[in-house]
DNA sequence: TAGATTGTTAATCGATTAACAATC
DNA sequence: TAGATTGTTAATCGATTAACAATC
């Protein structure tokens, strides 16, 4: 075994689903029960082929001249995605983008859970954010490995994203999800995901930028 | 004219450079002032090759041997992006994400300021958060044409989304920021970057399921 | 049946990676 | 000078797009 998986799936399509999720939630809640591809790609803005592989990959079968089952392809994603257990995971830094992250509810919807937060300032150590309680950073290490907690969220100043990541790797955190703007290392067999606002920030500006220097584009970005 | 600008800049490139542009900016405050390829190429885990051509779109010359000025790249990086004159925008949706953004004070190193906030929550409206006052959603329209505001920050709900595009497209805005888990439907020229915290959280957790099924796997995840 | 749509295979496109001459 | 690094051109790789037979 080299480590790698049998079957890569590519990212664009893993960020791709999330998308059909919401959207197909959406026509089954105004009662629709059979899409095509054809008509999900006029809706968003996506070849039609593309969202054939996209949604092959969750092991959907289509009807051909009918399409999918609306409620089936919601099901599949779930599935694919694993969506109906719960992934647990602990949160370091209560600022304004770890409130907003903890506060946030729409998470559940994707089998994701905060349910412990931490910090090293005494003014927010003790407090309860939507039911979720901020401990000492000292406790971070011991409590990942007691809870078996896997996955980490880092939402502190980038100067401690370092160190708070060696700390939850310390207790056997393997999926970081990294809301600093800071580089982290980590040894093999850790997973990291950087969440970076100002990527999305610097390239719609930049398009903006682009456009008002050479007439009007039209554009759609996606995510 | 066909629209589209004459040299097109890789989406790729232009989510990198701010990496670069952070990693630039410690390396400088380290007192270091000549850099390489190789030398960030072994810090950020990326081919020299790649940033060289990344640089390159900043109209950066290197050394043979040496290697490129750390202020000079940073410079250059600052005035691709236009980073030194202010893009000022409107947020509408003074939610948890919504207060998040209005706090953050690190977009101001990216030129961009958040210069007013809009809700049609009365418990909000006239309130005041690191000097962003929110008004009432129904001034959106008139005050983006009256402050000649281009870019709209959208931190609703989903079901809110398209409703506030509409209002900021009608004020001339033309690039939207959007948070909101919905697509958006806009007329050409219209600029949308959709920033998906859902697509980033389904890679991670897809990843690591994987990573379970199929024993250890290093991978670091960019963004 | 005719026509729309699926599923799959082939072609295209674009970004990454490799190769290498130029240069300090 | 020798060797490391840039800048540039060519090759590779992977994702998107196109083509088309199968099918309801």
């Amino acid at each position: 075994m080299n480590g790698k998986p049998d079957y890569i799936i590519p990212e664009p399509t893993l960020r791709r689903l999330p998308r059909y999720y919401n959207y197909l939630k959406a026509l089954l809640n105004r009662g629709r029960e059979v899409v095509s591809c054809t008509h999900i790609g006029k809706d968003l803005e996506l070849d039609p082929p593309q969202i054939r592989k996209d949604l092959a990959y969750t092991g959907i079968r289509g009807v051909p001249k009918v399409g999918y089952q609306v409620a089936e392809l919601i099901k599949n994603i779930e599935d694919f995605f694993g969506w109906n257990n719960i992934d647990e995971a602990f949160l370091v830094g209560v600022g304004n983008m770890g409130r907003a992250l903890i506060d946030y509810k729409g998470f559940s919807r994707y089998g994701f859970k905060i349910i412990a937060a931490f910090d090293n300032d005494s003014e927010v150590i003790g407090k309860t954010f939507n039911d979720v309680e901020v401990l000492p950073l000292s406790k971070l290490t011991s409590l990942c490995q007691r809870m078996n907690v896997h996955i980490g969220v880092i939402a502190t100043p980038d100067h401690a994203a370092q160190e708070v990541a060696d700390m939850m790797i310390a207790g056997g955190i393997i999926g970081i999800w990294n809301f600093a703007p800071a580089e982290i290392r980590t040894p093999e067999g850790v997973i990291v995901q950087n969440e970076n606002l100002a990527a999305g920030l610097s390239v719609l500006c930049k398009k903006l930028q682009m456009l008002k220097q050479s007439g009007k584009i039209r554009q759609e970005v996606r995510e």
